[in-house]
DNA sequence: GCCGCGATGTATCGGACCGATACATCGCAC
DNA sequence: GTGCGATGTATCGGTCCGATACATCGCGGC
């Protein structure tokens, strides 16, 4: 997940842990927290290792000025590689069912500009399906098994029944949205020539169909 | 958190594993998918090693019957112990910070029926304060650095920001009711006077001292 | 002048939890 | 009589988190 959120973050350009760290708390402050540094940092290194990024250390720009006096510990710059390009599309494409869980649907949900509108698709059917079945299981549990649970757990699936719902409603219209919407696929990785805007995707939900 | 839930979970009456992970998954059905056995078991060891809860190989009640001609793997049921019920309630009273990410909530929320109410007040309002805290990063976002992020990720956001507006207020019933003196529930009425057999509530400090 | 303090910045360590996997038994439908 | 899904126990590698450590920089207050 985080490899996947670090190499697309870094095509947009390149950074340092830190800034890393605020981009992607940014991007995917509504489904997490916020990363850790101690899988940051392994990742990163992880990543390097695979030759999916490189890192240089930042030059100081006012060269000889600055020589070694305190040995300063320049930032370390991380750029993403060829074949971190094509390792993102890789995954990009083989997203499979651990992509319908919460957090791995979130990033990749996060990267639907950098994907093209089958693959994106493809995801929110398997997540509709997903939250589908945990709507199910709640609907039964609050239905055969209720008498076996205290009022607080009852209120706890109810909420989680409600939010459940509620996502699928959201799917819906992502979905609908996505199948009529002539999807103007966004800068495809691999394909080198044209247009290189990094945001140029179809309008996603919007659409206030509420009861007037 | 495992740990807390199985201790919860094993006062109501003494399980073997595979049995105690799916009264998990349907009590914490609302904020987890499923409890890992690679987690599960190693778990149910470290509390064993600790005291709190014991290991019993069930006896084969045909006694002498089935000796040991295939060597069977009796199925291994758990029993909490006195430790356990008093690291059960240390647990919840120590309940801080932690209590208030998503899953930590989830869980101690499940446990509410073994809960004080004063710690039942105090977890839902740190609850509260946490995600308005989340609300308001991702107004922010969505206020000061929308032009930064493509429309997916806002979308992302946007949905983010309803559910967290949807729980504040949720949590604000549950508070409001929890105050008012009774009634776990907040929407229905429902369940009337119904005494609960099997969750006998008799924490630290329930009872009276209640503020009509 | 200098002192604390919060933001910036890199990094490690132990532990919690997951997903895949393995293996064995039981009852039942075909 | 055989396959097959539910029941049942268990391990292993890997991801990620939370706590912690340490260093620099700019700023306001004393």
């Amino acid at each position: 997940m985080l490899e996947f959120a670090i190499l697309g973050l870094l095509q947009e350009a390149p950074m340092h842990g830190y800034e890393l760290r605020k981009e992607l708390t940014a991007k995917l402050g509504a489904i997490r927290a916020a990363i850790s540094y101690g899988s940051l940092y392994p990742t990163l290194r992880r990543l390097q290792a695979a030759g999916w990024i490189t890192e240089a250390a930042e030059t100081p720009a006012t060269a000889e000025e600055v020589p070694a006096l305190t040995s300063r510990r320049g930032r370390v710059v991380y750029t993403i590689t060829a074949e971190g390009k094509e390792r993102f599309a890789q995954l990009i494409a083989q997203a499979g069912p651990e992509t319908y869980d919460d957090t791995g649907f979130g990033v990749h949900f996060a990267f639907f500009a950098r994907t093209d509108q089958a693959t994106r698709l493809r995801i929110l059917e398997g997540r509709r399906r997903k939250i589908e079945e945990r709507r199910e299981g709640l609907r039964d549990v609050l239905g055969r098994a209720a008498e076996r649970l205290d009022a607080y757990t009852l209120e706890l699936q109810r909420h989680g029944l409600d939010a459940c719902e509620r996502e699928v409603r959201w799917l819906e219209e992502l979905i609908a949205n996505e199948r009529s919407g002539r999807a103007p696929t966004v800068p495809q990785p691999g394909t080198a020539g044209g247009r290189r805007e990094e945001d140029s995707p179809p309008p996603p939900g919007e659409s206030r169909k509420e009861r007037p």
